[in-house]
Order: C-alpha cells, then sequence, then structure tokens
DNA sequence: GGTACAAAGTGCGCGCACGCAAGTTTGCGT
DNA sequence: ACGCAAACTTGCGTGCGCGCACTTTGTACC
C-alpha cells in the first residue's frame, strides 16, 4: 500500500525545495539573473542539477518561487473560511491580502522581476498556479454540486489576476490615451476583479436556489 | 520609414509556416510524434532549424498548430461583426461555431493529440492564443470606454475554453463520482461557458449606461 | 535602372529540461 | 530488529530553444 502520511520524507522535501528558492534569489540577487547557472544554484542548495529540476522546470521559476512561495494555498485558505462573507467578497479579499505586501520580504526582488523580461513572465505566470487550489475552495463553498462552474470561476479569477500583475509590471509608454499611472497593486486588483463579480454572484445565488442536487 | 503593407514578404512568411505545420503534422503521422526530430521537420519545409524556431517555439506547437490554424482570428473576427446579438451570444456562437468540426480536418491527427499527453497539453494551450485577438474585438463592442474590462473578459473566456478542452480531452476514469460521458464538444463549450455569461452581460449593460466616458 | 535599408533566413554555440536506469534513503510491516 | 518496497536522488545522454552575428532577400526612394 501506497505510504499516506510521511513526515520526514515532506520535511525534507520543503527544505531541500527552499534551499533551492533561497540560492536561485540570493545569487540573482548578487550576480544579476544572467551569471547564474543551474549548476550554481544547485551547488550553492546542496544537491544536483537532476534534482534541481525534480523541483523546478525553469530557471526564472526558481527565481520567482522565492517571492511568490505558497501564496495560492493560503488564499484557498482564505476563501474557503470566510463564509460569513459573500464568495465574490471573499475572493476578493483574499487575493488583494495576499497580494498585499505588508513587508515587502525583499524590495530589491520585486525590482529584479520587473525588471527582466523572462523573469515578469515567469513571475506573472504564477497566477495560474491559484487555479486548482483555488477550485477545491470554491467548490467547497458553491456545495460540489457543479464542479465544473467551481473550474470555471477559478480559472476565470486567475485569468484575471494574471491580466492585472501584466499590467502592473509593464511600464506601459502607452500609444494615444493617457497613461494610468500603475498606482498601488490592491486597487489595482480590486478594478481589474471587478467585472468578475455578476459571475460569482451569479453562481453562488444559484447555489441557494437549488441546495441539494 | 518602415515598410507597412509588404505583399511578398508576408506572402511567402504564411507559406513557410503553412509548410512547417504540414511538414510536422505529417510526419507525427507517420512516425508517430516521437520519431519526429526537430530537424526532421525544418528539412521537410526546406528551411534550416534556425528559421523553424523563429516561427514555433516547441515541437508541441508546430504539430497541433497543424489542426488549430487561425482559430482565434476568426473567432475574434465573428465577434466583432455579430453586433445584430448580445455580446454573449456572439463570444459563446463564435467559440462553438469554430469549435464544430464540420469535417474535421483530421480525425487521426486529433486522435494522436488527444492520445500523447505533451501534444494535449499543446492543444488546450492554444485556447490562450484567442485571448489577444479577443481583447480588441470586445473592447470594439464595448466603445473602447474601459479597456481593462474587454481584457479581463477576453482572459476569462480564453481561461474557459482551456477548461473546456481540458475536460474534452480526459479520458476521466473519475474517483467517486459518476463520470460525465464526454458528449459533443460544442454543448461542453456552451455549458462550460455558461457561468460566465453574468459577467459579460453585466459588462455590456453597463456600456448602455454610460455611452461617453 | 541603382542604392540604401529593413526584414527574414542561417550557422554556431551554449545552457537547459527531461527520460532513463541505476543507486540511496525512509518508513512500514512483521 | 530486520528486511523490503516505495520515494527520492543522481549521472548520463539527448534533443531542443534561443541569443548572436552574419548573409540573403524584399521594398522604398531616388
Amino acid at each position: 500500500m501506497p505510504t499516506r502520511r510521511a513526515g520526514l520524507r515532506e520535511e525534507k522535501k520543503q527544505a531541500t525545495r527552499e534551499a533551492l528558492r533561497a540560492a536561485a534569489l540570493r545569487l540573482a540577487l548578487e550576480r544579476g539573473p544572467d551569471n547564474v547557472r543551474v549548476d550554481d544554484i544547485a551547488e550553492a542548495a546542496g544537491v544536483s542539477t537532476r534534482t534541481y529540476n525534480n523541483y523546478f522546470s525553469s530557471r526564472e521559476q526558481a527565481i520567482v518561487a522565492a517571492v511568490t512561495a505558497e501564496r495560492e494555498s493560503r488564499i484557498a485558505a482564505v476563501v474557503a473560511a470566510a463564509t460569513d462573507v459573500r464568495l465574490t467578497d471573499a475572493v476578493v479579499g483574499a487575493i488583494v491580502a495576499q497580494y498585499t505586501n505588508p513587508a515587502e520580504h525583499d524590495r530589491a526582488a520585486l525590482l529584479l522581476i520587473t525588471t527582466r523580461p523572462t523573469l515578469r513572465d515567469a513571475f506573472v505566470d504564477t497566477a495560474t498556479a491559484i487555479e486548482r487550489p483555488l477550485t477545491t475552495a470554491i467548490a467547497g463553498r458553491l456545495g460540489d454540486t457543479d464542479e465544473r462552474t467551481a473550474r470555471v470561476l477559478a480559472a476565470c479569477v486567475a485569468a484575471t489576476v494574471r491580466v492585472a500583475l501584466e499590467q502592473w509590471v509593464q511600464p506601459t509608454a502607452g500609444a494615444g490615451g493617457l497613461v494610468v499611472a500603475a498606482g498601488s497593486l490592491p486597487d489595482l486588483l480590486r478594478r481589474t476583479l471587478a467585472p468578475l463579480r455578476p459571475a460569482l454572484d451569479a453562481a453562488e445565488d444559484q447555489r441557494h436556489q437549488r441546495p441539494q442536487r
């Protein structure tokens, strides 16, 4: 039978993952991201190159992960827990909260990421990671009657967050119109997520119309 | 001044692109996708390997492109043209129409794609390609007053289509519940897009409330 | 016609992602 | 305490994506 709960195993895994994250970011900051070979990261973390690739499927991913951390699962947890407010507000609130950096780990890291195009892309792509955990969280609130709806809404939220992040990291010397000053990320997230609210509300209301399947 | 309209140039470009698509698919069908090297595709299309990589950034992309073709831009065109129906219906209709394969180019190709995991992923990812053209189409209908809303909606539509395609290509021996028989893709698309309708409707209605900025 | 410039094609070289088949560690059953 | 199976790591080999510098091809302007 496959081992279900393994303590030390999982612990070690997270340790090396963390070590890799940290090493990647540190080296990238020290020498600039173009002067960091994958071998260096692996070596700094004390594992083989091959093992490194078992954890991250690209160099950028490792660097960005140091800043992203476990943001996704925390968002999902908050959404699942905040049953006292509407689904819409729970989702928006959770996302805004998690992307509001109280004492941003490393402003230098953010600067680095937003500068280099490939890192920007990797950073923006992290938004898609919230899709899976968010699906289960939303499904729980909707009562699992319609798994598909939950998946769709989660995917849309993830896509929207991605749009917001894209806009946030842009230098954007816009063409004709006045370029909106970047402003704070929380505000941007709220405004970007706004068009999605009707869909979330509708899904939640429908759930009440037919509580049991 | 940079040349704006170039005839022969663009023509040749599309020709080689098409040649690469065709070669990729043909070879993949003949020998199985694992026995096709990028060099083979390039050679069959009569260009260098490097040029091949100027058109497609992965082997899978080239193979899948043969079936996907220019689906995205056609969707956008239909959405922009169908001003006599509501935005929601225009979008859903256009997508369903373009994904309804009247005489599917190659059933063998589809079989191949849905079989191999890496090809499945590449196929599913093509859905994201509709985002950009769809953004401009929706923005045109909403009156460009809110570019951001258009981007968000387009991103959500793309994400939702991706979810639908994911579900469609799954063998899905589900765990507990009864496994939904795959059914026809058009139906699946309609049902998957359904939860998104409120958001599209709301955006369109708001446009009427404040025609000018 | 010729000329000057941008855009597409090409060869080279370098890391990098990942499949595979070992070797090593962890944890469970008895 | 012992052994075994699953999980994790590692080295090797291969193909691939792409930056760079250079050549070729199409286009515009004279």
